[in-house]
RNA sequence: GGAAAGUUGGCAGAGUGGUCGAAUGCGGCGGUCUUGAAAACCGUUGAUCUUCACGGGUCCGGGGGUUCGAAUCCCUCACUUUCCGCCA
């Protein structure tokens, strides 16, 4: 979440750069917020020095106990009874302000980089780059599902027997080509100078309002009410909390994470072609990575990230450009954020494979996540995140891209891990 | 799942109702000494809110309670360890 202490002294700016973002109610939470934040501070004021009062009377109490002048502390005893009806009662609006301040805050998206263009949906996505050649196909080219079915390599229809929609069944090749593109994108994030972490794929709700997707997305995520639990939608969540309420030294910064693991999503509202295949699953397999940087080097890491999956997709020889998302498509929590799309050349469209984020300090304020500076001052630091890679829309990418008449080619980077050149 | 014991600063570990944000040791930082280093010695070393500042408040796993006063007593939740049970 924004910090107070920024809104209260960038009103303005505050209230413009929301408006990129298409938050409609910018101006009137932004003057809430103050105004409620100068009430915190004053009912502060006044609880201190009743506490102080109440502390100096308890500690000559005891002085006077210690005397053996026990009338005397009767008597101060009477006063404190006055300093404890008001220091409940001020306690009591303190705390309520306090917590209406911190729900308006939750309630306030991230504010978007200078970079970012205004816009209102996908639209008006900005493409940056371009890269790659969009493959003529054979006459008898068919969309993946049809490959997968041909192949007998993904199976649907048994998922939704043992599940329901979205949690397909990978059999044989298929299962194989999954393994080969998970430890492909590890492989190649180790090379890349990113550590590997296996995090739980089930997180608690401080860590789940940590990185933001409570309040905010509660609808899209599975959750384990018996015991608290939510099933991560995206690796991010567990991987970036191992640093939640930790001071990290300069000297250990960046930070660079990477980690293979199943992604659950409800997808409510989702619906109609987009669905179809690999274009949307419940449940699916992703490698991401998690950066954490000092404000000064955030950006050098966003880009040495969107680099790293450049090079992936490069590998597995599939066309793609890159978009610098508007402000109206841009999620809840992020500063900045590149989507990577492939062309997926018999459905005839671009799939979003990765989105590549600075959350700046939005994430790390609410996750007490700090470095100290050279001047040994403790400093919010950025946080970043992003896909690298993953797995369905590759699949369908690959599927598409790299058929012929009589079977699938395997990229030669990939050949290695899947043992074999092509799938027939 | 049952039983017991725990949770204190970067770490280890004292502290069972008052002057304790907290002994001591280790580690870190600065210094003396040294050609340099080690050793020794001296000093320093938690976080957070508020204030221009002085100062004040809060934090001893989380939350609540008792008390004039809680790290210390009570309740509750979480976690850790050990034993038993179950089990990949």
């Amino acid at each position: 979440m924004l910090q107070v202490s920024f809104i209260r002294e960038n009103r303005d700016f505050v209230i413009e750069r929301l408006g990129v973002k298409n938050f409609s109610e910018a101006e009137s939470k932004v003057d809430k917020v103050i105004s409620l934040d100068n009430e915190r501070r004053t009912k502060q004021t006044e609880l201190d020095n009743i506490k102080a009062e109440a502390n100096r009377l308890a500690k000559e109490i005891g002085m006077l106990f210690k005397q053996g002048k026990a009338a005397e502390a009767e008597e101060l005893k009477a006063r404190t009874a006055e300093c404890k009806v008001q220091e409940k009662e001020l306690g009591e609006q303190f705390a309520k302000v306090e917590a209406e301040l911190k729900d308006l805050l939750l309630s306030i998206p991230n504010l978007p980089n200078q970079a970012v263009p205004r816009g209102k949906s996908a639209e008006d996505n900005e493409i940056v780059y371009e890269e790659g050649v969009i493959p003529e196909l054979h006459a008898g080219a068919v969309e993946h599902w049809t490959l997968c079915s041909k192949y007998d390599i993904i199976d649907f229809e048994l998922g939704n027997k043992i599940t329901g929609a979205g949690f397909p069944v990978y059999k044989s090749q298929g299962a194989k080509l999954q393994r080969a593109l998970i430890n492909f994108f590890l492989d190649e994030a180790g090379k890349s100078g990113f550590t590997e972490v296996q995090p739980p794929l089930m997180v608690n709700e401080a860590s789940a309002l940590a990185t933001g997707q409570l309040p905010d997305k509660e609808g899209q995520m599975y959750s384990v009410p018996l015991d608290g639990f939510y099933m991560i939608p995206t690796a991010e969540v567990p991987v970036t909390n191992i640093f939640r309420d930790t001071i990290q030294k300069q000297s250990n910064l960046p930070i660079a994470c990477c980690a293979y693991s199943q992604c659950f999503r409800r997808e409510a509202g989702s619906y109609g072609k987009d669905v179809r295949g690999l274009n949307r699953l419940h449940q699916f397999d992703k490698v991401e990575i998690v950066c954490i940087d000092t404000p000064e080097h955030s950006y050098e890491q966003l880009e040495m990230m969107k680099n790293h999956v450049a090079g992936l997709l490069r590998k597995l020889e599939l066309p793609f450009r890159i978009l610098r998302l508007c402000g109206g498509d841009m999620s809840f929590t992020s500063a900045i954020t590149y989507d990577f799309e492939v062309y997926s050349a018999a459905q005839k469209r671009w799939l979003e494979v990765s989105s590549v984020s600075n959350f700046e300090t939005y994430q790390s304020n609410r996750l007490k996540l700090r470095y100290k500076d050279e001047n040994n001052k403790t400093q919010l630091a950025h946080t970043l995140n992003g896909s690298a890679l993953a797995l369905p829309r590759i699949v369908a990418a690959l599927l598409e891209n790299h058929q012929f008449e009589s079977g699938i080619r395997i990229p030669k980077a990939l050949q290695a891990y899947f043992g074999a050149e092509t799938i027939f």
